[in-house]
DNA sequence: TATTATAATGACTTAAAAGTCATAATACAA
DNA sequence: TTGTATTATGACTTTTAAGTCATTATAATA
């Protein structure tokens, strides 16, 4: 397997922006060669097979978010603060990349075309980044902050999701470009449901 | 098109089947029509295509789902009791389809493999769940019960989002097989969170 | 029973895309 | 500069599965 690092971003950053424009199912590795401006052969000089690149695009992209999340969240003390700034963060994040999550959220979905080995780092990601706002949720349990009943990974699980619906619920009601007013709205309304529910007070 | 409803039928519950065992995208209208004891081109009789058999089977699920959960809800009144119901019904109606609801949730994902039209009639039938929801959480503001500030139907996207997420995180978790205690525990635990969040009091 | 209409069959055609590899180009070292 | 190693190429092979259709079987009708 050669390494050339270039070649080897140029390759996952044409994948990128080829999933953005028509999708993960119809990605093709010719298409990916086209797109990069090389030869079919080189991509698998590369990447062992299709699988392998699909898998890097996507934990490379994880990589990127779960990072600038961490090092947002470790600025704030406290089990809301830290939520608050994981919700914006997450949610600036989804947006400053929304092509890409639009396709991951709406137009198809994640792993259904990656190989059983994929699909178990697929999930290990998801439950990295649950964890950690099962720590967040766990300490705040123990600051008095938070109810005691929910177990923490659990709520990490409903909050992650609970995001990626209210991205989805606005790219559904053509809210695709961002705006930073909604977004600091959508921040406070999911902490505010995942702090406080519907219900009056 | 040929009209048997009995060997329709056939066909769509051997297509159920299949997917249960082997997914949706190891599925082929080779291993369809032996399932169902038949021929590939009676098939095709029956199903313009492959996408319209898919269709079909995520449709005739849903309508199922969603009548089961009306019926069960319209029992109950005040925007609580409703809820709560929706939620239980949910979820039993997933643990009940287990294994068809793993293969969406966990090994795959839903929509992946359907032409544009098909996948619009996905998001409509969510549509029609989640605004179903959002009529419930509507009622319950004018009442007084539940929170203004929060949209009906983004809160009922919010609810089905939580109902499914528990689910997945049991699946993974290895609690796959239904006991009923769990399902009623799991159920309160939505509702209240739905209706509280994770704040102390 | 004979004739016609309907339903079913499965071998075959077609298409798409993954992955290979002999050959060519380029970089590097002596 | 020449030889060697590394990298790149893209035509070709292989695989897989969707979809077709001439043929056959079955049911309906007269």
């Amino acid at each position: 397997m050669v390494e050339n690092i270039d070649k080897y971003e140029l390759i996952l950053s044409s994948s990128r922006k080829l999933i953005e424009e028509i999708g993960f199912s119809a990605l093709t590795m010719d298409k990916v060669a086209q797109k990069a401006g090389i030869a079919k052969g080189t991509v698998y000089l590369y990447f062992k097979d299709k699988d392998e690149l699909l898998e890097k695009v996507l934990s490379s992209g994880f990589e990127r978010m779960f990072e600038r999340i961490q090092n947002r969240v470790a600025k704030e003390s406290g089990g809301i603060n830290k939520l608050k700034a994981l919700i914006g963060e997450n949610i600036n994040h989804i947006y400053e990349n929304r092509y890409f999550f639009k396709t991951i959220f709406l137009d198809e979905v994640n792993v259904v075309f990656l190989k059983k080995k994929s699909k178990e780092s697929f999930n290990l990601r998801r439950k990295r980044y649950t964890d950690f706002i099962g720590e967040i949720i766990k300490s705040g349990i123990d600051s008095g902050e938070f109810r005691s009943d929910l177990y923490p990974a659990k709520g990490g699980y409903m909050l992650v999701s609970l995001i990626k619906t209210g991205a989805i619920y606005n790219f559904l009601n053509d809210r695709f470009e961002p705006v930073p007013e909604m977004i600091e709205k959508d921040t406070e309304e999911i902490l505010n449901l995942f702090l406080h529910g519907i219900s009056v007070k």
